[in-house]
DNA sequence: CCAACATTTCAATACTCGTAGAAATATGGA
DNA sequence: TCCATATTTCTACGAGTATTGAAATGTTGG
């Protein structure tokens, strides 16, 4: 993945309605879900949703089938992948064991703190 | 993290200043680096890195401290695994061998395909 | 205190994004 | 063919974003 590729990934996934949508979709696993379902479950006019599904599919995030009247549309997980690696490739010049806990992400689960604003700076 | 969250730490990813300069703070370590260096290398004036800097603190992936007339700054590395880990969350409903290649993320280096646009629909 | 340095804050502008109403397209069935 | 369903395309508008010039703030050393 490019840098290109990354941040249009990115910036499809920052922004409220298709962060759900692409959450759903992950969570529907490969078989995906129909546009109207999504639809109903975040409470999108189609349209708008249409618009989002659109972001999400040239970030290469999702693909989509005609099922019948129905667009099925599922998350690609290859893609999600790939994001992750960009984001964490070159990780200290090449030592990850420097910044990331386990040795590498993943199966991490107990997040949970709260950090916030200026609290750092 | 909630999705709140989620959605500032991406959209402050979802740039190209920003990432270029979020990526070569992950690539320094935990040590950081001053800003004018980070200005030099990425050939960015000092006011408008200052607001791309902004950005990615108030999103929690970095931090700044003084040292003499610089400030360093340097990538939060628990944020970003924070985001990897909400990000893959909840995948395949619970079932994250559906998606995940190696059973989880990390240590994936063999990209390079090139995927773009309509490709897919 | 003053001058040089490093970075931030302020103000203004062009640009892109998210949203939704209305109309169009595609599919399935009577 | 004609109608209902499912989704997309067209159009327009308000809101937020990235960028830069100019001025301000904080820091070091003489």
């Amino acid at each position: 993945m490019e840098r290109t590729d990354a941040v249009i990934a990115l910036a499809a996934l920052a922004q409220d309605s298709r962060l759900d949508t692409y959450r759903l979709l992950v969570a529907a696993g490969p078989e995906g879900m129909p546009a109207g379902e999504v639809a109903a479950a975040l409470g999108l006019p189609p349209n708008t949703l249409s618009f989002h599904f659109d972001r999400l599919r040239q970030a290469g995030l999702v693909t989509v089938r005609r099922a019948g009247r129905s667009m099925i549309y599922a998350a690609r997980f290859d893609t999600m992948n790939a994001l992750l690696g960009f984001l964490t490739d070159n990780c200290c010049g090449g030592k990850p064991e420097k910044c990331l806990p386990s040795g590498a992400p993943g199966k991490r689960k107990p997040q949970g703190g709260k950090r916030r604003e200026k609290a750092d700076a």
